[in-house]
DNA sequence: GTCTATATTCCGATAGAC
DNA sequence: GTCTATCGGAATATAGAC
């Protein structure tokens, strides 16, 4: 399905690095602050030309979001069925995040751009509202059934905390932290804190942030 | 030292008005993807009426923080000063900031301005970059006294947590809640979430949310 | 597939009348 | 203190040449 990319077209190819283009500028300056000639002048095309391979801003927000939420998706899949250790995607989902969080903090990447986006898209009427609104709902449900997991394999197991309510405390802690970590790099250290959070919560999570995974190829 | 608004001139009252409105259409859209002319349009003047009072866009946006900061914290100084109970500001922020989101939660008002204006923020070269960044270290000192206090205040006393690491996850937890709260008010209760962050680390915040502190008069 | 050229709209900011 | 008028620039987007 994913081909390599010496066998893409010369228009597949610029497509691409338009979106890789984007989402390294929306990632340092949000959304509303960015123009399409930036973009396509860092991608090194006109304006023009990039409107060739997408309708309008909103269409290259959207497409590069749900393009790299499917690029993610897979990795953990194909992870999962590689099949060297856990066998479905809750048994892995919270040292997941633990492991891409710390892959972040040494070489930032993409996610600021989550955190910068989803704050600006809170407006509702805002092109990527329902996007947003929808990941956050799959990520914490997804994320639930992660910590069921873990509090059912913890040593001892962990008895009377609500999965769900753990998911969207430890979605809005990675989310806050991102915030002040971007702001101050030296006070934060957002894997040590949520891990700090696991251990509050009878998890022992030592480790996590080293667990090997394949490194997944972006767009 | 604050003037009733019938004593103060026609200019002083236009000039609050626009921060007013600012404050307001900041926290629905962000900094970026607002026009002077709209603030303006909205405060019932013309855009070059509101550059007679501001130097210019980025004059309006860090007069307003600042003002609205000087604000909340004289609300809590003079709460503590009044003398009905806590004798002491490290004694009543942690309290303070459960009841202020409990508030806002129920009438939306100005803590998305904070979420939204603090990851526009965090690119430096921002206009606010050193503002947020300063305010982020001052909050989480206060509050980590404010921890400290709340540790040796507990019944049993909490023995082990670090007050500087709780700070810092706690506003980290308050900024993320904001942003699947906005996205999902129904799925979300922040103060819920928060007061149960603090009954894990041993804190007991029954009630908190409803202590009685005196409204607070906005600009 | 990418360009130039352009239409249209809006931006922040200034000058000066009232 | 607030306005109209306007500047210079940049935005999104379109049309059509190559």
């Amino acid at each position: 399905m994913t081909q390599t990319p010496e066998r893409l077209t010369k228009g597949e190819r610029t497509r691409r690095r338009i979106l890789h283009t984007a989402l390294e500028i929306f990632a340092e300056r949000g959304y509303a602050g960015v123009s399409l000639r930036e973009v396509a002048s860092r991608a090194g095309i006109t304006h023009a030309g990039l409107l060739h391979y997408f309708t309008g801003k909103d269409d290259l927000l959207l497409t590069m979001m749900i393009e790299r939420d499917r690029a993610e998706i897979e990795a953990i899949r194909s992870y999962v069925a590689a099949g060297t250790g856990p066998s479905s995607v809750e048994q892995i989902i919270v040292r997941w995040m633990i492991r891409d969080i710390a892959r972040n903090q040494s070489r930032p990447d993409i996610a600021p751009l989550f955190v910068k986006l989803s704050t600006e898209a809170t407006e509702s009427g805002h092109p990527a509202y329902d996007y947003f609104r929808g990941r956050y709902i799959r990520l914490r449900e997804t994320l639930a059934r992660g910590f069921a997991y873990e509090f059912a394999a913890a040593e001892p197991p962990v008895e009377g905390r609500d999965p769900g309510l753990c998911a969207q405390q430890f979605i809005a802690l990675a989310d806050g932290l991102q915030v002040q970590w971007l702001l101050d790099p030296e006070s934060t250290d957002m894997v040590a804190s949520l891990l700090d959070y696991l251990g509050i919560l009878g998890i022992d999570a030592e480790g996590w942030a080293d667990i090997a995974v394949p490194e997944d190829r972006s767009a």
